[in-house]
DNA sequence: TTGATTGTTGGTAAATGGGCCAATAGGTCA
DNA sequence: TGACCTATTGGCCCATTTACCAACAATCAA
């Protein structure tokens, strides 16, 4: 069993993930470093917005930002929170397959 | 790109294990399934505060529960969740390795 | 320097989350 | 049946999150 320290720790990383903006933006900057401008065209957000999801993904060291002439270039810096999301897949499978199970029931 | 809904979709899931007691459950149940007094017995919380966390994890399809006598028993039914905090703890090292480097410079 | 463009920060309102207590539902067992 | 035990639900309060707008800082061009 892990500490409930560590489960903190643990929790805040996942908590930063627990957003569907954020969780775009990760799949977006799995192709490569992304200008803030490309990033905020994805939503129909206001500019603040989702520069305070960035700053989460930042603060929590998913991504990493450095300034590239006039733009803010973002950076994922953990690849592999993109296999996790395969797991998550396999919940929402288990789930389709678990209410097919209940529609027969009825 | 996974589209919006879809992200809405991912992220309710990884809400589910945004809290560290909710992970701390998860953890235990790892080793089987367990009854909720066992559970309830890894805290000093409130009855009703982990029976609600049970109820997020239930909502989700993580765990689920059933009736054995007096008790109720909740198993894990997706273990790889478990997977996925490996790469949690990436991100963990990523930033212990970053900050070392800060306090180098300093 | 002035003006335009780009991204961040501060403030605020609405929604959500998480804790406890009290009340309830649903079993078990004498 | 009635008493008891276990877990869930409802209600309430406080803290956090998320969105917008407005103001600010920082950079590039003229």
């Amino acid at each position: 069993m892990i500490t409930f320290e560590e489960a903190v720790i643990r929790s805040n990383i996942i908590k930063a993930m627990a957003h569907p903006v954020r969780l775009l933006i990760i799949e977006y900057l799995k192709e490569g470093p992304q200008a803030f401008s490309e990033i905020f065209g994805l939503f129909d957000l206001d500019k603040s917005t989702v520069s305070k999801h960035l700053h989460v993904l930042k603060e929590t060291g998913i991504v990493t930002s450095r300034k590239s002439g006039a733009d803010m270039v973002y950076t994922l810096e953990v690849p592999c929170v993109t296999d996790f999301f395969g797991c998550v897949t396999a919940v929402i499978e288990n789930n389709v397959r678990r209410q097919q199970v209940c529609l027969c029931k009825r």
